[in-house]
Order: structure tokens, then sequence, then C-alpha cells
DNA sequence: AGTGCTATGTGTATCGTTCTACATTTCCAT
DNA sequence: ATGGAAATGTAGAACGATACACATAGCACT
């Protein structure tokens, strides 16, 4: 395609070979490619043709210099998590046909690697970034939104006015899971939330607001005296030293609402390893809805968030940021939940 | 920090900035940047000294322009399948204390995308990629190897002399399955594998390999007859009624061996629904042993590729690669079987 | 003192775009 | 015709690093 005719190495296409080849000056070129004002239709179809048939595509490093990179950050704390999958899949398919390219970083859900990733992605001149439930809030988030436009999802800042926030309503979430099994006629039902990792945050995360939803619907429905949340670190292990303890102790739960699959999978796991059927003996709700609920060894009742319409937003939003907007906007959908056999009297 | 006096907005601080704080010309801050040769110590520590208190980060664009960006480019398939969670824990964990970051693609199964993926990440000058089960093979691959270093983990092509490939023994594993359950006493032992996407990728795919595997170990141990290879495409749906098929038919077998835990799960869920009990009525192993199987809800045997290890080897050969190694290495682990209760007769 | 080497440091062209400032042409109302 | 605005196109200076080519200093050995 590109054989000099002498021994060089293939260069690549520049504006300047597409420029040359559309008889046009580099700098209308340029405004092609931005679709920038003040081009006539012959000149853009002269230059689209050169490029096509070049097969000139532009160099992100070189964009990056002046303009925009065309390039998104998505921060993932863990893809093990497969409600991560559809968020994925909502992003991608809303940047299909645009110019924009998401790329991933993973910061394994510790805060200090969440923050070299972070600069790391400003030092490549992402034009946005979408941070999946971050570490990072209050002042420093703030102030890191007036360098770069952010979309944030699975944390909950109402007021922040610097950036977006996309997410579901994890207080009705759970509320409607408490609800549920109450209609089953469950009392005694406990929650297995997440170990905070630093102070005040309730009310921002995501398991903090699913909590405040839990206790709420609990007093609400009279059963204030059967309120018990314990909380386990983000670890396989002290999640099953914490559910066995639960499950092993003098007052079981007759229904564990953990707040996500993840870990209602590993409750599900320690009380089939302790002999308690499920739900006779123990009903198990989850959060998130994810593909594995479905499996009949599982068959967990979960909410579900969309996850692939959270996605949509957030790419959606972020753009809508980098052309300029400057007021805030926080999304937020309607959780339901899906009942299967893990909650379910028979 | 940089609140230059006047109105103007905060600017990043350059390697200019730096070299006029340290006294010292703009190469020679270059020259400890790329820890290039021909810095005195004094030099080093002093201009060290300035980027510190300055808190200067290199841009990635620029240096793009010229030399590399010290980005890494991994792209998958699906982050659906937890394996890759293990893999991309051993690339991070290889490159934490380097200069180099990984950023992820996602390029859901499908070529094109895949394709579109690359060529994007080529765009944005990345140093070099590491493919993971990529669709490309055959002479395109190598073409692409041509003009970016690669590393291709997933994909046999043991004679490649372009690229590097890293892997576990898949023949080795699926043989390794068979003898397991043949030593249980199973005899009608089936596999259920990949739908190919191409002809003739039988010797490179990860799935083909297993098959060859199964085969031969069939064959081996005088179980030519009871051979069954049936194979069922990537989507939920598909996988769910190729299982039911095999197992609702006349002659179900007695143990089936799947190419990837995912698909175990699929079938362990397909036969609990049809009433059928594990291992009693059917034996299942899988392959990659994710952190799923070890769940007692599935407990499910499976095949141990150690990806950790595999994504530790990826980031190194490519940042040889990247470095100038010209000859090609292929590395190969050894799987091992883990045991459990889904294939131990009682 | 002269020669040749190595080690260290510098000046500056260069990478491929964007974008401002300006030149030219076209259009239209007077 | 004429003037002025609008539309279209161009030249060329950035952007922030790298790396080549070169200058200089220090040192060992004739």
């Amino acid at each position: 395609m590109d054989l000099s005719g002498n021994g060089r190495r293939a260069q690549r296409v520049t504006i300047r070979d597409v420029a040359r080849d559309a008889g046009v000056s580099v700098a209308a070129v340029s405004k092609v490619l931005r679709e920038a004002y003040g081009v006539s239709d012959a000149l853009r179809a002269k230059v689209r043709d050169s490029m096509e048939r070049l097969g000139y595509r532009p160099l992100a490093a070189a964009r990056g210099m002046r303009g925009q990179t065309y390039t998104l950050g998505v921060t993932l704390s863990d893809i093990r998590n497969p409600f991560f999958t559809d968020l994925m899949a909502g992003i991608n398919a809303a940047l299909e046909r645009t110019q924009y390219q998401p790329l991933v970083g993973i910061s394994h859900s510790t805060s200090a690697i969440e923050a070299g990733l972070i600069e790391s992605m400003m030092d490549r001149q992402m034009d946005g970034l979408i941070l999946v439930a971050p570490h990072l809030t209050g002042a420093p988030l703030a102030d890191l939104a007036r360098r770069i436009p952010i979309v944030v999802v699975g944390q909950h800042q109402p007021n922040a006015t610097e950036f977006d926030t996309v997410n579901n309503d994890d207080e009705l979430g759970a509320e409607l899971v408490v609800r549920h099994l109450a209609e089953q006629s469950f009392a005694r039902i406990a929650m297995l939330s997440l170990a905070f990792d630093r102070a005040g945050s309730v009310e921002a995360t995501v398991n903090g607001r699913r909590e405040t939803g839990y206790r709420r619907a609990m007093a609400g429905l009279g059963l204030k005296q059967h309120i018990n949340v314990v909380r386990a670190a983000q670890t396989l292990r002290e999640i099953q030293t914490t559910a066995r303890h639960m499950l092993e102790g003098p007052n079981r739960p007759e229904a564990l609402f953990c707040w996500t699959d993840f870990v209602a999978l590993e409750v599900i796991s320690v009380a089939t390893e302790l002999g308690l059927s499920i739900p006779d003996d123990l009903a198990v709700v989850g959060y998130d809805n994810t593909f594995l609920c479905d499996l009949a060894q599982n068959d967990l009742t979960s909410v579900d968030q969309s996850g692939e319409t959270l996605g949509l937003q957030c790419a959606r939003l972020l753009i809508e940021r980098i052309k300029g907007r400057g007021e805030a906007q926080h999304f937020m959908v309607k959780p339901r939940v899906v009942v299967r056999a893990s909650s379910q009297k028979r």
C-alpha cells in the first residue's frame, strides 16, 4: 500500500499527503476532519475521497497536542463484578458510530492505584472520564472535574455542580427488596453490606444508600427490632467468614439481603456448605441482576438497575460535557426486583 | 499550585519549566526522563528534585510524536469471562512499578469491532499490544506484528516469528481431564466446544487444541467409539439449547467436558432444571478454574492455567519486544486439573 | 604538550495535527 | 457599479516532548 520504492520503512499517511493528493491546503483537510465551519461541499467531497483512497487515519497523539484525542477513559475498580460488563456494553454501544473510543483502566479497588490511573489518563489527554464507583469523592473529585469533564456512575452526589452522575435509585431498590421479603412473610431480614473505606461516605456510596433504604423500609413495616446490618470488605475470604458467622450464629436471619450479587452467591455457597436449604432455611436476595442470577443452581432474586441503560447515559452525558455543557445533570433510573426461587416460600 | 498570578488558566508544567527550575537544558531533562545514557548522578538528582517539586508529569501525546507513549493496549473479546480478570491482574502486577500503563479495549467478540479497536490503538501510538484470544490470525496478524510489537495470548502460533505467544498447553489440559474422568470410570465422555468462526483454525484456537487433546486421550484410552464433540456459539441462548439437546437426547453422556467454565456453569444449570443430579447422573468439568468453580453450588472440577502467570509473561515479553528483541518467544505453562465434586463418583 | 578517548551536557529540527489571523472570492442590497 | 458582509480557503505558528549532531571537559597515555 505504501511501498515507497526506496528501501525505507512504510510511512504513515499524514494530513499533508491527503492535502497534496486532494490539491488543497493542510488547513482545509483539518477542517473537514473536525467538521469545522467554512468548507464547501465540493471541497469536502474531494478531501473525503482522498482520505478514503489513501487510507488516512488521523494520529491521536498529534491531535492531542492541540485539540481533542477523541478518547474517553473509563476507570473500573473491579472487572470481576459482571455488572460492569453491562455498563461497558452500554458505553460501547453509545460510542459505536462516533469518533470516540473508550479505553478502560483497572484500579483493583485501591484508591492509590485509582489516583495514579486517573493521572495517567490525563497525561494521555483523554477528552473526558467515566469514573465507575470511584473511591475518590468530595472536594478532590470536584477539583478533578474542573480539570477534565467527568461523569460519575455508582456514587451519589446529587448536589455536585462540576460533574454529572448516573445512578439507579439504590434506596428505592433496597426498599423494594425489603417489601418483597416482608410480603413473603419474612420478618428477621438482615443485610450484608460492604465495609466503608472512609468516614462519612454513607450518603454517597451505593451500599450506603442501600443500607439507608433497608433501614427505612424495615422501620416503615414495623420491623425495627429486626434491623441488622453487617459489613464485610471486598475480599472473598472476608465475605465467606462474615457470612459463615452470620449463618452459624444463634439467631440466624430468615432472609439475607446482600448489597451485590457477587456477595449473594458467596452466601448461597456458605449456606449450602452448612446444609441450609434455600429459601426454606434462608432466603437470599442480591443486587444488580447479573447473568449469574439466572443459573438454576443460583436462581437468585435480585434488583435490576439495567446497567446497559446506565452506560448509555454515561456516554451521552460525557460527550455533552465535552462539547461544552456547563450545568450538571444527574440521571437516575428506577430499579425493579426480579423475583426468583431464592426468596419465594414454597 | 500553579496559580500564575495573572488571571490565566492554570497551565500544565512542561519539560521547559523543569529545565528552567533545575538550571539545565531541556535535552538534559528529557534524558533523565527516559533514563538515557549520558547523565551524571548530580544532574539526575537536581532534575528529579525539580520534577518532584513542580509536580511535573510528561504529556503522553507529546512523547508519542517522536518516541514512546508508554501505553500498552490490551484487547479483550469478552470481559464476561472471569478468566480474563486473572490475566489482567497479572498484567497490571507486572507493570505496577514501571512507566507503562495498560489500557483495555473491548471488542465484544466481533472481528469487525476488533479490527477497528486495533487500528484505534495504533492511532493512539500505543507502544505495543497484548491481544487476548484474538479473531485476527494468520497472515494479517503477522502483517500487524510488523507494524507494532505484539504478544498474543490464547491463540497457538508456535511457528510465528513476528510476534510472541503466551498459552497454557490446551491439548495436555484436555487430556488430563479425560484421564481424570476415565479414572473415575466414566466412559461415555462427551465434549462441548465452541463453534469456529472461520475455517481451518482448529490448530490455532484454544478450543480447537482442547478438542484435539480430548480426541487423542479418548483414543489412547480405547474410548474411540465414545468420542462426541458438539459445538455451540458464544451466546447464552445457544449454549443453553445445545446443552439441553445433549442432555435430553436418548444417549446422554455420563460426563461432559466443557471448553470453558462459563459453559460448564450453564450445563450445570440446564442439568439442574432437568432434574439431573451432579455428578451421579452427569459429571461436568470446565476449563480455566475461575473463582466461580469454588462456590458450593457449582463445586466444579476445572483445569487451572494460572491466568495471573500468563498475564505476567505477556507484559514481560511485550516490553522485551518493545526494547528491541527480534526473535519470537513462545511461552507455555503446564495446566493442572483441580478436582471438585462435579466429577467425583461417590 | 599533544592525541585520542569517554563522559556529560546543549541546541534545535522535528513529529502531525489544530487553530488563529488573514487573503480572496462570492453574493447581494443599494 | 459599488460597498460591505458572508463564505471559503490558506499560511504558518504553536503544542511538548524526543533525539540527532555537536561542543566541551576531563583524563590517560605517549
